[in-house]
DNA sequence: CAAACGCTTTGACGTGTGTCAAACAAAGTC
DNA sequence: GACTTTGTTTGACACACGTCAAAGCGTTTG
């Protein structure tokens, strides 16, 4: 029943729907089979690029999960995201063609390899090509003003909500519970993204449980009250 | 001796060199001249555009100063960036049609406006135009990954030391000293934009006084010691 | 020129989060 | 199965930054 070979086309990726060729035309998504043409696999630990390494391509995420950081030259590091199934990464290597962040998989994962050069060439050709790359990058480039926000003005309690209700939401686009998630990294690489120490990030989860809001084994994460979550990230003006 | 009308054309700007023109050929440049057909006047105080307006076009300082933000549903609000002569704004807008954050003009300004569609067209034509775009759009991706860096990992004295570095290089890109700079923003937006609240901008300020790292009168800024504000934000390791 | 306003500075004090430390739990290793 | 390693939880305490308040400074306005 299973396949010889999986072949590896977007035109028959069950992702598609989700990651760069969503909305082209079957023709459109044939010469983007071409583009999109290895795969590659990485372990659990092991970084995908480096910070500094040579920019040539985006990768799409097909499965696992990773984290990207910068690091200063003093050691210190921030998780500046963490990225799933039918995610881009590599977009900060374009501007100076080079990598100026790490991207490591938090667990075994595979990622379709974009040659960029190509993927411009093919976006000169289709205009939805070209569009769909442009609010790739828009998106991530909205991502980064509500982390800023986050960073910027929110308490702990305010940033572990909004982390857990962002981190369902995009579990629950692909498939995924609304109320259920075992997380993929440490309190301290949460902790770390969110401009937390991990005992915070410890203390807070403990806070929310004796709230009843939800509760946590580990990694297991159970949301109980979705609404209490959201009134945490949004105090309701109390005028 | 002055003209009597400025023609509306990147190819006598005298901001082509740090603008998107950069880099692009004569014919290329009469092109984009096509593309970016008019400009517009923001007084202080007022706004380019507002988070849920329509996306159209984005935004080339012509001259004057920005600043973007984003507004949470109950009125907190951050600081994302500001933005001075030869820069983008709008990027934001892309991927959903509409903008996220406002952008508000921090003195008299004027932009040159370039509708996206013409300049997705022309992109689709000039590779250099279309890779220039993308670099762009990945440059503000890098600047955001340093704002976290800074947002979720450093002390007050360090924010601030980054931000006037980062304010006085950009600034002598644009031929304007090295080490004298004046303000265009209130100590409260800066602490927005720094994650810190205006008291401790203010004392930090004066902290730096007192130290001889900086001359500080109202807006008006002196660095005395470059190296010193470096040292602040990379700690030399102490082996 | 006085008054009003917006912005900045400084002080006193409070608190949220960091730091340090110890115990515990889970997962991997020999 | 014992041991080691890695990650988590919790407590006690410290401190950087926030909060509140008052005074000072500059600019605008009438």
């Amino acid at each position: 029943m299973d396949l010889p070979s999986i072949k590896v086309a977007c035109s028959s990726c069950n992702l598609r729907e989700l990651c760069l060729p969503m909305g082209l035309k079957a023709d459109e998504m044939q010469k983007l089979d071409a583009v999109v043409s290895n795969r590659k696999r990485i372990k659990r630990g092991e970084a995908l690029f480096s910070a500094g390494e040579r920019f040539s391509a985006l990768f799409a995420v097909r499965s696992g999960f990773f984290k990207t950081r910068v690091t200063t030259p003093d050691g210190r590091d921030q998780v500046t995201g963490f990225q799933m199934t039918g995610e881009i990464i590599g977009l900060d290597g374009i501007v100076s063609d080079h990598h100026t962040c790490d991207a490591v998989a938090l667990e075994d994962a595979e990622v379709c390899v974009m040659p960029f050069g190509k993927l411009e060439e093919l976006s000169r050709e289709f205009t939805s090509l070209q569009h769909h790359v442009h609010k790739i990058m828009s998106r991530e480039i909205v991502r980064d003003q509500g982390v800023m926000l986050l960073l910027g003005s929110m308490r702990a309690e305010e940033r572990l909500a909004a982390f857990l209700l962002n981190l369902v939401q995009r579990l629950h686009a692909r498939g995924f519970s609304q109320s259920e998630l075992v997380l993929r990294m440490t309190r301290e690489e949460i902790g770390s993204y969110l401009g937390l120490k991990l005992e915070t990030v410890s203390r807070t989860f403990s806070k929310f449980v004796e709230d009843g809001v939800v509760e946590v084994k580990q990694r297991y994460v159970m949301i109980k009250d979705t609404e209490a979550l959201k009134a945490i990230v949004n105090p309701p003006s109390c005028h």
